[in-house]
DNA sequence: TTATACAGTACCAATTTAGTCCTATATTGA
DNA sequence: TCAATATAGGACTAAATTGGTACTGTATAA
């Protein structure tokens, strides 16, 4: 598995909805309609999204959202990071104390290893790529080298 | 977050353990004793790992457990795998049939790239990188490229 | 036949997640 | 100033997931 939560991935959507269409200001409704996402969920994420800095908020009548940032600087990474804070795939790669087993435990360390590479993934993708059109899983190309130290 | 399961995190340790003293059989209660994991969840977890293929089970006094590859064949992506099926980090990345927000949905395809990427980084860690002593977070060099069509 | 050890499954408590709703605050324009 | 429009910040509940344990069955060795 190692899921995301809906609301990760809702926020993504609508992220890549704004910067399609980032002539003018949006508000929740006009998001809700666009993106098929109930309203009450809707406002649910932008409000964390706003609270983290993603997106600019105005009150009011006329008010609505607008990205903070251009698409190319905004990471998938960050928009995981305002939903469900840092990524942390282990409790040890999270935490700055040891945990019950951590005497015994021979891989603590390399954890974070893992979680650094996954990040690095997160990081160098962002809102503009995922906005682009493609058949699934085909015509990207990732490229990957891990060099640990046993190697 | 995108958290692992704690039994996916004591799956690792336990292989790891075996992986270093794979010069006999290993019983439940041994691999209890030398990770400090109760032995119920020890015994849970390895009849998953045996199930999956990535140990050797043997039954009745004098049995235990035994590694089915070498440290170097066994991924922490099949560890993951074993523990909790294929790693999908949306339901789109597992799916075949489309959500009801598909229609209105623009990212669909992108969410399996990035799925993609991460897969690629672990299934090239392997058991035998895990079990290397390292410095939290510094000695592993880790590279990562994406080529989005964007680009 | 008995002791040992894994296999399979069921179960429950605790936690997390998803979704909704209510009240407060800010802004615009008549 | 008032009414309408929008976001902010919570609280709350139902559902799903996870973690941990227990019980019964099966295989093997001595």
């Amino acid at each position: 598995m190692l899921r995301l939560s809906k609301l990760t991935d809702y926020a993504t959507v609508l992220l890549a909805y704004m910067a399609k269409t980032n002539s003018h200001l949006h508000t929740a409704l006009e998001l809700s309609e666009a993106t098929a996402i109930h309203l009450p969920t809707v406002s649910k994420v932008m409000k964390v999204l706003s609270k983290a800095g993603l997106v600019y908020a105005i009150r009011g009548s006329k008010g609505g959202y607008q990205l903070a940032q251009v698409p190319e600087q905004i990471t998938v990474a960050s928009i995981i990071g305002a939903l469900e804070g840092p990524v942390a795939i282990t409790e040890c790669s999270a935490q700055t104390h040891d945990c019950e087993q951590a005497s015994a435990c021979e891989i603590k360390g390399n954890w974070g290893v893992v979680n650094r590479a996954i990040v690095n993934v997160l990081e160098s993708i962002t809102l503009a790529d995922m906005m682009v059109t493609q058949q699934q899983y085909s015509s990207a190309e990732i490229q990957v080298s891990w060099q640990g130290l046993s190697r």
